[in-house]
DNA sequence: GGAATTAAATACCGTATCGTATTTTAATTA
DNA sequence: TAATTAAAATACGATACGGTATTTAATTCC
């Protein structure tokens, strides 16, 4: 048992608010002031429990990825599926999960991306890791599958791997410029044609 | 003739520097100090001859398309080249546009794609417009292939085109992850290769 | 040359921001 | 119950921001 006065807000509860505000809002937008309103916690007790500003958005960037980007990866890397349908839930569930209910919109990372690269190098170098690591998913499933004779031998891996992250990439951009669930999905099947079979 | 004192500065000059800036540093980081530094209009010179901030991103998105936009999507669709000679000089013009010497790294209005979701409502319509521009100026040239029996009648145009203009997205994404030139090119590769011949 | 016109330069205002010092409250231990 | 520990609550400080009022300087028309 601990020894003073016990909190009123579990940080691990205050953080998962701080993402979410950071996911909607955007790094810049979002105020400390902001996240204490959101969290029901005063300043002070953010600061002393989570940390400042730069470490908050830092934790939720870590948070996101555990909660949303690694399980969608590990579902691709181990997914049992023929190699097309795989690729296709993955980026099936990539579109609706920039539209979920309960949830802000879009993909954090992606979010980030851009907005994070003119600011601390740190973030930056974090946000850019979650895209590459997301990349690498792709390119161990595309491993796989050309172990397992889904592919040639002569197939390039890591091309393909860059160009399947990039569609996922690339839906989160066509999607936010409002471009509808039906032509994303016909978009996608695009992107799954250039597979053989 | 105009009458009073003359401008130390052309306006128009002073919003090529001030698109520079955003372009650089995206909307939140860039105060209105730093566009009157990198100027050298003072602060009220500027709200008179170019209007507060919002205007300001506006007229240097727009100037953006002008310079920019307009004349990579005129290329592709007036180019006399093959479909998918002129869909490579595209991917590739955009790509290598990202770290053009003597300009910030990066797409401007993909950079702004995500920043402006969360803002000013007319910024971010604005944005969209320009990316479904660009993805219009594909389905544009994609049509006149297939008008010209370069891509067969059952083809869906519209699906390409967002797949195309993804595409480009993609490679912006990607590259600003830290992927290389050459990686990118491969990627290129991949997405040509769903074209038929 | 002087009145009128326009812009530059400086200084300023209210507000929002990140972050912290200080006080008050709630719990545990002796 | 008194002492201790730790957090909540409030208030505060320094700075940066968007935007403007005011004064000064440069040019044209009469």
């Amino acid at each position: 048992m601990p020894r003073g006065r016990p909190r009123k807000i579990d940080p691990k509860d205050a953080l998962k608010t701080a993402m979410m505000t950071f996911w909607e809002k955007g790094y810049e937008r979002t105020s400390m002031a902001d996240i204490s309103e959101a969290t029901g916690m005063a300043k002070p007790g953010l600061y002393a429990s989570l940390g400042d500003k730069d470490e908050i958005f830092k934790k939720a960037l870590a948070l996101y990825n555990d909660e949303m980007g690694s399980p969608m990866a590990e579902e691709l890397v181990s997914s049992s599926a023929p190699l097309k349908e795989a690729l296709r839930a993955s980026l099936s569930g990539m579109m609706h999960s920039l539209q979920g209910s309960g949830q802000p919109m879009g993909c954090f990372v992606l979010n980030s991306t851009f907005e994070c690269s003119a600011g601390d190098p740190d973030i930056k170098e974090r946000v850019c890791d979650l895209n590459i690591s997301r990349r690498d998913a792709y390119l161990a499933r595309l491993k796989r599958a050309k172990s397992e004779g889904e592919l040639p031998e002569a197939t390039d891996e890591l091309a393909l791997a860059n160009f399947f992250a990039g569609q996922s990439a690339a839906i989160g951009v066509m999607a936010q410029s409002g471009v509808e669930l039906g032509d994303l999905e016909a978009m996608i099947e695009v992107s799954l044609s250039i597979l053989p079979g």
